[in-house]
DNA sequence: CTCTGGTAGATGCAGTTGCATTTATATGGG
DNA sequence: CCCATATAAATGCAACTGCATCTACCAGAG
């Protein structure tokens, strides 16, 4: 059995440590103003660019890399808040469309400033442009299927 | 209020990405072999690397970023499964001390190996050896306090 | 000694997640 | 048309998490 080198594991301990430390950042800020949560900000800005069309469900679960019974409770929390509107689709009698209500879209523009002023502290300002980017590719070639 | 650079967007995103497509693969690999999940693992290795001496619940919850109910219920679950063992400690009658079981060392070797064969296969083989470096020296800037 | 404030750890409750299964519908083969 | 198989989404139940609070103990000030 191959050992992997200790640099592997210190990659990968320094990648869950850094992903754990900035996320934390992040709600923290949210939770301090009163703001839903990270994962309610993806799922509406994700419905948010899929426009006046809407998106399916399953669709959704793909790109937000959550399970479907996931995917399916945090839309029914964000319907019973008003977020967004569920749809039966013309053509297939199983699904549905989702899409923002207004009161999705302010949310969603509400949470931004909270949500980009921590990412600054946390990631531009710690690091030149050049390493911002290198990092970006090299995270990439991990997530790559 | 300053906008965020679209590169530090991606980094982040991509950060968020990587690190749960690496997590659930490595989860994944464990589930398949019956073993338990990857937060008994950090808990098993931080706890026999104190030896003898054993560790404070305290000190166990800050190394590996846990909140203190957290941890209170994850040792009180992995006692349970009698991987390691709680006992009074001389001189704070408030505290405890703990340190693994026999069964808690065999355990964490049986993960070990399906752990770093995910851990190769996700991280070791899709970057060289520079990159890892690169890699490891960018994440840290990032969570250093 | 007693009081006050602090630290270690556990716990009740409500909300969330994981797993397996269910319900409803679609689709292709015979 | 009928069936077997596949897909979209929801759900019952048990386990887990977050929050606030509680219990037990410690340590220093007066």
């Amino acid at each position: 059995m191959t050992e992997p080198k200790p640099e592997t594991v210190a990659a990968w301990t320094s990648l869950v440590t850094a992903g754990r430390v900035v996320l934390d950042h992040i709600e923290s800020a949210l939770k301090q103003a009163g703001l839903p949560r990270l994962d309610w900000y993806d799922a509406l800005l994700e419905i948010e660019r899929a426009g006046d069309e809407g998106i399916r469900p399953f669709e959704l679960k793909d790109r937000l890399l959550l399970p479907q019974y996931g995917m399916s409770r945090l839309l029914e929390r964000m319907a019973k808040a008003g977020l967004l509107a569920r749809e039966g689709v013309a053509g297939d009698r199983r699904g549905q469309i989702v899409r923002l209500t207004q009161k999705g879209r302010q949310v969603r523009r509400e949470m931004w400033p909270v949500y980009a002023a921590a990412m600054m502290r946390r990631v531009e300002h710690r690091l030149t442009q050049e390493e911002v980017v290198e990092l970006t590719r090299l995270l990439r070639k991990l997530s790559r299927s």
